[in-house]
DNA sequence: GTTAGTGCAAATCGTTTGCACGGTT
DNA sequence: AACCGTGCAAACGATTTGCACTAAC
């Protein structure tokens, strides 16, 4: 996993690079993403933001202009649920994908070597320039299977 | 490929088995869907359904009604663009993942045993009860890449 | 000093809902 | 006749945007 001085580094060229500045804002929003394991709302982003910079008064606008700005840069990801809304989580780790639980909404990581060989094989096979890949296996987690039954 | 006769055999079914009624906007939705290949966004079912039968009216809030209808009974299925909607595909064909370019939008269908079988293996390792699963590979389509070059 | 970023509130977009009426059973 | 489905418009929740002001360069 990279250092935070590094990614820092390396956070601070991406925005010189497109003449953008480095904000106070920005800073805390990539640490937050870096320091908590787990997927965010912007909402919920929001609130942690909030309770580690009080005095910042980050606005949820912010929020939503910075995620956008770190998902295209790469480093972090989105999943997506729909009308829902969406979910943020670190990206710059070993590329995994999600089990999700459509009682609870629990995300569970996995990784798979079989998988993402294929993956990059098929984009090849119809010609596809590969950025990004996903995927969601949707059901029920051990959790809630044992909660149902004590219904 | 399933016979429209019998879909509809099938449909009439469900809705009795759960008390719900059959009407011609809910016939119309089912056989726009059947009828043409592709994805579509509510607004566009929408628009296609009002061409096809322009007497009936049919409003958007009966399309999404009748979208999570079928989509529930497993009908149909959705593809989530996060925040910028969902698209609808008819779903009583073989499974299958998405290649998706991020230029034109354009949904590419493919098959692949080695990851279905391996997706199910996953849920089980995790004692996951796999209800649905969904594999995306974001890119740029052959078409975008020619086009790019041109620029 | 110039330019980009921010907070705020209003606007927007996709989707959902309450209600009175009309169609299916 | 009973009850569900519909259209309509209003409500909603997530996300985006215009604007005046503030901060980074």
């Amino acid at each position: 996993m990279i250092q935070y001085s590094a990614l820092l580094e390396k956070f601070k060229q991406l925005l010189k690079n497109n003449e953008l500045k480095f904000t106070k804002q920005r800073e805390f929003i990539l640490k937050a993403l870096y320091d908590n394991e787990g997927h965010f709302t912007p909402e919920e982003l929001h609130d942690l933001i909030k309770k580690k910079a009080p005095n910042l008064n980050t606005s949820i606008a912010t929020i939503y202009r910075t995620l956008g700005l770190l998902e295209e840069s790469k480093i972090i990801n989105s999943i997506s649920f729909g009308s829902k809304g969406k979910k943020y989580e670190f990206g710059l780790k070993s590329h995994h994908d999600h089990l999700i639980c459509i009682e609870c909404g629990a995300l569970i990581e996995f990784e798979d070597e079989v998988i993402e060989t294929r993956q990059s094989q098929i984009a090849k096979e119809h010609n596809f320039k590969m950025t990004n890949h996903t995927m969601n296996i949707f059901g029920i987690c051990e959790n809630c299977q044992n909660t149902d039954q004590n219904r």
